[in-house]
DNA sequence: AGCCGTTCCGGAAACGTTTACGGTCGCAAT
DNA sequence: ATTGCGACCGTAAACGTTTCCGGAACGGCT
């Protein structure tokens, strides 16, 4: 391996001048500069992250914190997935790489597992994102404690150097009781996902602004909550559909509960969506699938990662930047499962054009369906 | 940061002995051993990665490639995420972290995106887990002739120092047609990936040899070839039912082409699975969620990560250790598609401890449904 | 008493950078 | 002619480890 000393041999300057050449100080000759940059382009030199680090006690380099063992299967959730790709180019582009933090026992020596904090400082990461987790977990705290930068995706913990990122669930709700009513719902129920998450409360709230906003009643047996998975949507929508004057249309708070609210309605005879129309959250692989095709609330996934990234790395550079709460926006896909006459036009190139992106030139693929997650909405064709 | 200075210092040793007795030399004796250790941990002592690897040129830290950008949907698919689970824990209990290539640029000053090799020597990590890319990108070639560690996962670049990990596909395509075979079958059918690709052509192989060894009739028309995604499976499901003598099952090389028949099979009349069983491969999410329930080869991503990770490692830590390929069994699931009159009951037992393993505490988490990942089979109550 | 082998430990070099400090020019302003 | 200044560059210290080399102390053997 080439190593700065090298460079500094071959073209006859000191160490100390390659080095500003080759971060661009501009206390060194363009002469020289150039002459420099041609010789480490011609050896292929790479600066040592290593020696790098040592020194600036910075290094380029965010953590990332995800729960995967037995008990934490949300890694396994298409969610996170995404939110990784998004983490990927944002961090990319401001020139940083991603550590994914997996070993138990760094050293050795010690005994037990180490906290993440201390991870975190073993590599001298400047800050880490973390995902999968609620403000409550123990090691979150000691995270926020530790005053280390640190972003949450999709949770609650915060703090003065602790950041979130969000989907903007209150507008999502919104929007998707909103188009309820105007394909000509009144009575709109809602399965709601655990209030003491921060998505679930915030879907809930988005809901009950869109009804009181529109005019529409709410009452009390409307609301469901559910645990964000299909059993509970299953059952939700039993409870529902058995009311005296049962709704005619259900927003549940995840994909996933609505296809529970799918199964429900067909078991008791309910057609979707002529007897009750369905809207989900997530936009989940399935939600185009499934029979009929969901209408759902897209959360930006890649966005959020990007946010994050985005937000930790300025916290990461400037050490008094505020940690902020930022909103991605999410935006309504409109499916079959909602009743509308037809999904507008642009909307459908929409797709497509998403589609194609996403699809690229997938035949050189490597192996197995990449389809699942990007489907081009084969349900549809129902329609024709 | 406490450092090892300071250690040396409160103990009142030299740097050397707190360094021997930190990483368990036996050249120190009990006593101050002891005293070490405790006041490390006492004083919440963390090495420091960067210094470390400095000196010792080896970051326990493997390298994580995996092209996302336009052009690269793989990094999309439930696949890879499952297959980034095993290779964390994998790595993780051998005690290494996993890092993320994610920026183009890394320094500054030098033009254009750096190689992935490049990027690996600068971090200096010891090898790295490819996954997402064919032996034949110029990136690929370009690391396995440099001499880097690395295995691929589920593609087919292999070298002196590369080797590779996928699933057993010819005995997964096997065991599928064998279940075929064992419902009743005579006339089975396939949709084959892409006979480029390296788990197309093995999976293509299985099916034949299942065949010839079963003596099944194998007519050329029964074996036509897809590329992984709904579509194509959806076309040649159509061409298979119109043939004079049509197939009465079918295996399809991938999930998602299963469900392309699936469609078919439904506009052209033929119920599924009585009038044609249908048998997938992947076991992604959406196969336990469709009408029918898709009976499918489960690919063990997990074990796949985990593999591969093991595999790499070993590589690394000795210079001479031959770069493997290795097969990671996959086992049939069935389900309701392929007909089988009943599943057997420890298969079921066996699904619900999966299920529950996954599931853990799920209850508790942060949001959205985990659901897609870990579907307590539904599909199945139909059956009821 | 001399010698040797063990056991334990310290000194110091090395790893590849960055950066504070100082130095040498040449040149314009006084 | 001195001073001052800016542009450019070199020296060397530092970052926190690991590890080679040697040395002291000690006990057992001839």
């Amino acid at each position: 391996m080439t190593n700065i000393q090298e460079l500094a041999a071959k073209t006859g300057v000191s160490v100390a001048t390659v080095s500003r050449a080759l971060n661009g100080s501009p206390e060194v000759s363009n002469a020289t500069r150039d002459r420099i940059l041609s010789l480490a382009e011609e050896l292929d030199y790479t600066p040592s992250a290593a020696a790098r680090t040592l020194v600036s006690r910075r290094s380029h380099v965010v953590g990332v914190i995800l729960e995967t063992g037995p008990g934490h299967p949300h890694l396994l959730h298409p969610f996170f997935q995404e939110v990784l790709v998004g983490l990927q180019h944002g961090a990319g582009a401001r020139g940083y790489d991603l550590l994914l933090f997996a070993s138990d026992e760094p050293g050795s020596g010690f005994g037990g597992a180490h906290s993440y904090v201390r991870r975190a400082e073993h590599h001298g990461v400047g800050g880490v994102v973390v995902m999968g987790f609620d403000g409550r977990h123990p090691e979150m705290r000691k995270l926020v404690a530790s005053g280390m930068p640190c972003i949450a995706v999709d949770s609650d913990v915060a703090g003065k150097r602790c950041g979130s990122v969000t989907s903007d669930n209150r507008d999502g709700a919104f929007q998707a009781v909103a188009h309820l009513h105007e394909v000509g719902h009144e009575r709109i129920a809602t399965i709601a996902g655990p209030l003491g998450t921060r998505p679930g409360a915030e879907r809930l709230a988005g809901y009950r602004a869109a009804l009181e906003q529109l005019g529409l009643p709410s009452p009390d047996e409307y609301a469901i909550e559910g645990d964000f998975y299909a059993e509970s949507g299953y059952r939700a929508t039993r409870e529902l559909l058995e009311l005296a004057e049962p709704p005619t249309a259900v927003f549940a708070a995840s994909d996933m509960m609505a296809a529970g609210a799918l199964r429900a309605a067909h078991e008791l005879g309910a057609r979707v969506p002529d007897d009750l129309a369905v809207v989900g959250f997530d936009d989940i692989a399935l939600a185009a699938l499934i029979q009929p095709p969901l209408t759902t609330v897209r959360q930006n996934m890649e966005a959020l990662g990007r946010a994050a990234a985005d937000g930790l790395i300025r916290m990461i550079e400037d050490p008094d930047a505020p940690a902020g709460e930022v909103h991605v926006p999410a935006r309504l896909v409109v499916r079959v499962s909602s009743g509308a006459k037809q999904a507008p036009r642009e909307e459908a190139h929409e797709i497509a054009k998403e589609v194609e992106a996403r699809l690229g030139d997938g035949r050189s693929g490597p192996s197995s369906d990449d389809g699942a997650a990007l489907v081009k909405d084969e349900g549809n064709t129902e329609e024709a």
